[in-house]
DNA sequence: TCAAAAGTGTTAGTAGTACACCCATGG
DNA sequence: CCATGGGTGTACTACTAACACTTTTGA
């Protein structure tokens, strides 16, 4: 056995996939890269490890110096080891998923990349690195996540309508709920609370905003959708 | 920015939790270390990845050498990071967790450890580095995955009968699942197959031998445990 | 013939699905 | 008063949960 020193090690970095939602789209937070590899190609956000840092350390530097944002939902997704997967040398990366209310920040470009764009899952572009296959990990992840566990506040505003959170639940799992059935499952989990303010101004009438309920106790609901049969 | 070659890295490993199922028990494999650090306590199996391995490749190598096991479920489960989690610096340890029946392989010491053992997971002693909370985490996703995807036949015979599989479901999931509802829900998922042929050699009345259906459809089926309610 | 485990159906309750009408608002 | 989306209830279906007796075998 060699001593614990001698082991050559590959690079250690995180992938992000930050989705966001608006405009009843659900969008992913790419980069158009400056450097090689995959120059002018577009990537998710991502960079490497340093030593006294955590993965979610990284991950949250990333957010913050790259994208300006803070305080987001995040999670460990995978991690992907194929030995080709960066041309520079052995990287090993842990995708993480970032779920964010784009209304909330700004992004920006900073000095990394040529431009920072939201796109719509359904239309992605080309994506450099093995990208493409963490994105589908994450998206796999969040539809099903989103089944069984609340995880949709974190993309809408901290008061929302049942409608809105409706459209959210149909985007992300690309399929129509019935509606009347969806607001008493959610209503009956206790999911959300209701505020007893009205969204104003818009033409009809005028929804009732709820909040999250943080006391949610786990396990408390299950969505179904219709590719369960 | 740092240059692709300046980053240092932290060393990477995997740890392994294999479990076993044997005598109505559910096990899993500890190696009690001869040296430092956690000399004489027990840990996880685990070794260091090279370079030109996958993850995949640096389990399969530890479960051969370690263990002399081949040809088991594998499956990644966490990457875990604490930086205080290895005394001798920095390693990230991507834990990963193994189904085998213990009846196929004459498990074997090596060099590297004073002894290899199985140990009932109801009682584990402690456990050195961060390895009681990796087991705890593939614990529990053993405990989620049966429930919907058919990974049982990994821990048992070939050929098994249904009470002997519905045991190990109430083994792992430290629950009773009534026999009649278990047995017509496996059944009607076409999960399993009857073989025709029946246990020999029991003092009762002889059971008829099941085995795994490998065309089996993903989600076409689901275990409720009473806790879900 | 007895003891022990295997095999088998039915019923009641719960949860899911499908579906249509009235209400509030702005224009 | 009309068009638009918000809010509500009920009947049907499907699944789940609870439960007991008969069969086979070895001793």
């Amino acid at each position: 056995m060699k001593a614990f020193h001698e082991y050559k090690n590959p690079s250690l970095a995180v992938d992000l996939v930050v989705f966001g939602y608006h405009n009843n789209t659900l969008s992913v937070l790419l980069l158009n890269r400056k450097d090689e590899p995959y120059k002018d190609q577009w990537t998710l956000p991502g960079g490497f490890l340093q030593m006294e840092e955590t993965l979610r350390d990284t991950c949250e530097r990333i957010l913050y110096t790259k994208l300006g944002m803070n305080k987001v939902f995040l999670e460990q997704l995978y991690t992907f080891d194929e030995p080709e997967r960066d041309p520079r040398g052995r990287v090993i990366a842990v995708g993480h998923y970032a779920l964010i209310n784009p209304s909330k920040f700004q992004i920006v470009a900073g000095t990394m990349a040529n431009d920072v764009k939201w796109f719509n899952v359904k239309h992605l572009p080309a994506l450099g690195f093995d990208h493409k296959h963490i994105f589908q990990v994450a998206l796999q992840r969040l539809r099903s996540k989103i089944l069984y566990y609340p995880v949709g506040f974190e993309l809408l505003d901290e008061l929302f309508t049942i409608t809105e959170l409706h459209e959210l639940y149909e985007c992300i799992l690309e399929t129509k709920l019935d509606r009347r059935n969806f607001r008493r499952k959610i209503l009956d989990a206790a999911y959300i609370i209701n505020t007893g303010t009205k969204r104003e101004g818009l033409k009809n009438r005028h929804p009732e905003l709820y909040r999250f309920n943080k006391q949610l106790k786990k396990n408390s609901f299950h969505i179904n959708t219709p590719e369960d049969e």
